[in-house]
DNA sequence: TAGATATGCCAACTATAAAAGACGTAGCGA
DNA sequence: TCGCTACGTCTTTTATAGTTGGCATATCTA
C-alpha cells in the first residue's frame, strides 16, 4: 500500500503539500494540485483512514448493536441506517448481540476500543451500569434507559388501533402475543393498550408472552398452538410483530381456521413479509425508514455536541389487509 | 478517554510496561502486573484499537459488501458471517451497494482506506478492472471473477433437482423465473439446469428474467402476473429465490389457482420465510450457515498468506414442503 | 513595497508497539 | 577477586501514517 510519502516523492513535492491537497487547506496552485492528483491516481493511493482518525480523534464509524440482523425488522432497519449513515460519510460496524447480555457488554467495549463516534443500540438485555460509563453518543431504538435518547414508534396508539380494529370487526375473545414483558421497553405499550382497550370494551382477552431469545419461527408456532389448545375459540389475535402474526396464519391453516372469518389477525411492524404472506397481513406500520433516519440524526447531532430530545416517538399507521 | 499514558502514570510505571502487560510480552513482575491492572480498571481504560491497528498494519476488520441486508437471504448470510467473524476476533463493516456499481466502487475504496484486512463480496454489478487492482484478500459469494476465490451452492444440481421434481409430480408446462442473466454468476446454473432438464424430458417450458435491481415484492408479483397473463396454463414454476416463489403463491391466490393441485412451486435458498408462508415452500436449500463459515475461513486463510482453492461449491438439499 | 499566493522544511502530535539499551544483581571461571 | 555473561525489570528510542503549525523562502500582483 502506498503512503503519503510515496505520493509526495512521485509528485516531486513534500508530504505537507500532498496533505494540503488532500485536505484543501492553505495555498495550492492548480499545477501542483494536478501533479499530486496524478501521482495519487498512478499509485492508486488511498489515504490511511486509521492514521487520520487517530489524529483527528474521529473515526466516522458508528456501531450498530442489535439482537440479530436475520430478523426482518432489524434487517430492514439496518439497511436504512446504513443508507443514511453512508450519506453523511459514516460507516457501520455491525454487531449482533444475540440477546446475550455478556456479548452485548463485550461488543460495547469493542466499539469503544475501535473509537466509534457513536452507538445505535436496538438490543435489549443490557443492564444500567454498562450503559452509564460509556461517555459516547448513544441512541436507543425501542428501549428506555435513564437519560439516553430513544426512538420508538407510537406503540400505545398502535396497540389501541389494533385492538379496536379487532373488536370493531366483531371479535369476542381476543389474545395478544407480546414480546418479553420483563424488559421495560416502549414495545410494552402495545400490551398496555391491548389491556386497556379490551377491559374498557368489556371483551374477553388473554395475553401470552414470547421468550427473550425466541426469534425462531418454530418457537412462535409452538406458542400459538399452545394458545389455541387452551382457548380454541379465540377469534382475534393482536401479535406484537409480523413474524409472530405470520406464524399465527400458518398455525390457523393447520387448525383449519378460516381467515378472516374464524380468526382475525393484526400484526405489528409492517415488514416486507407482511405483504407477502397469504392472506396478507393487517398490521400496524412502524415507519422503519424514519426511525433509521431519526436515529442517525440524533447520533450525528450528539457527535456535534448538541443536546437532543430524549423522547422521539414517530407516528404509526394501521394498514388493513386481508387478515381482518 | 484515558490513554496508556494515563494508566502508566496512575500505576507509577512507563507506558512500555503497561504495553507489556497488555500484550503479555517480556518480563513483568506480578506486583507490577497487578498495579497496572488496577490502574486500568480504575480508569476504565480501553486500548485504542486505531493506534494498535496502525502499528500492527492489521485492523481485524472485514468489509462485507452486499446488495442489500434487507433481503432475507443476505440478512441471514450477514448474521452468520458476523457470527463466525466475531468468533475469530474480527469485526464487520457493513456495506449495502444497492446493486449500484459506482457505489460499489466507492465502497471498495472506502474499505481500503479503512485498512480492512479483507473483503467478502456478495454484490454483483462490479466490473473486472475494479477488483483487480485491489491487492486485499477477497472472497466472492455467488460470483465468478477471474482468480478471486468464490463460494457458491451447487446451483446446477439444485436446478436439476427442482426441475425434475416439478416434472416428476406431473407438470406439463413449466416456467423458470431467473435472476438477471446478463451477469455471469453461478446462480445462472439454475437456469441452465432448468433448460437442460426440460429440454431433455421434452417438457414445454418458459423462462422469465427478473431485473437487476428488483428486490421489491411488488415487482416480483408483477412479473408473475405478466407470466400468467401470457401463459395461463402454466402448472409448475421453479423460482430462483424464495422471495420470488412466495410472490408466486400470492399471485396464484389472486388467480384462484390451487397449490399444489393447479400449480406447483419450487423455490431456492430456504430462507426462514420459506417455512412461514402458507402453503410452506418446497425449495432448494442453500447451506447459508456453511457458506458464511466457508467465506470467513477463506478470508482468514488468505489474510494468513495461504493460497486457497478458487472453487468452493457447497452441497444443496431439496426440501419438499407443501407447494409440490 | 506590501500583501497575497505558493511551496518547503522541521517539529510536534495522535496512541500504541517493539527493538534496543540501561541497570543492578547473581553466578561462574580464570 | 576481576571480568564476563545471564537475567529480570524497566526505560529510551524509533516506528506506524497522517495532520498541523510555525517559519522561511520564494514569486507574483496591485
Amino acid at each position: 500500500m502506498p503512503t503519503i510519502k510515496d505520493v509526495a516523492k512521485k509528485a516531486g513535492v513534500t508530504v505537507t503539500t500532498v496533505s494540503r491537497v488532500l485536505n484543501n487547506r492553505g495555498y495550492i496552485s492548480e499545477v501542483t494540485r494536478k501533479k499530486v492528483y496524478e501521482a495519487m491516481k498512478e499509485l492508486n493511493y488511498q489515504p490511511n483512514e486509521l492514521a487520520r482518525s487517530l489524529y483527528r480523534k474521529k473515526s466516522y464509524l458508528i456501531g450498530l448493536l442489535i439482537p440479530n440482523v436475520s430478523h426482518p425488522f432489524f434487517a430492514e432497519l439496518t439497511s436504512f441506517i446504513e443508507y443514511y449513515a453512508y450519506q453523511e460519510g459514516y460507516k457501520i460496524l455491525l454487531c449482533n448481540s444475540g440477546q446475550d447480555s455478556s456479548k452485548e457488554k463485550e461488543y460495547i467495549d469493542m466499539l469503544k476500543r475501535h473509537q466509534v463516534d457513536g452507538i445505535i443500540i436496538g438490543s435489549h438485555t443490557l443492564e444500567a451500569e454498562q450503559y452509564l460509563n460509556v461517555k459516547l453518543p448513544i441512541v436507543a431504538i425501542d428501549r428506555y434507559y435513564s437519560n439516553i435518547p430513544y426512538v420508538a414508534s407510537d406503540n400505545y396508539k398502535g396497540g389501541i388501533l389494533a385492538t379496536k380494529l379487532l373488536i370493531q370487526k366483531g371479535c369476542k375473545k381476543i389474545a395478544h402475543i407480546s414480546g418479553p414483558l420483563i424488559l421495560n421497553t416502549p414495545a410494552n405499550n402495545r400490551y398496555k393498550a391491548f389491556k386497556d382497550v379490551a377491559t374498557q370494551e368489556g371483551v374477553e382477552h388473554y395475553v401470552v408472552e414470547t421468550k427473550l431469545n425466541s426469534f425462531e419461527i418454530e418457537e412462535f408456532k409452538k406458542i400459538v398452538r399452545d394458545l389455541f389448545k387452551e382457548h380454541p375459540d379465540i377469534d382475534g389475535i393482536f401479535a406484537s410483530g409480523d413474524l409472530i402474526a405470520a406464524s399465527v396464519i400458518s398455525v390457523a391453516k393447520e387448525l383449519n381456521k378460516k381467515i378472516p372469518q374464524d380468526l382475525k389477525i393484526v400484526g405489528y411492524d409492517d415488514i416486507n413479509v407482511a405483504n407477502l404472506v397469504v392472506p396478507s397481513l393487517t398490521t400496524v406500520r412502524q415507519p422503519i425508514k424514519e426511525i433509521a433516519r431519526k436515529a442517525i440524526e440524533l447520533i450525528l447531532r450528539q457527535i456535534d455536541g448538541e443536546k437532543v430530545e430524549k423522547e422521539n416517538i414517530l407516528p404509526i399507521t394501521l394498514i388493513e389487509r386481508e387478515t381482518t
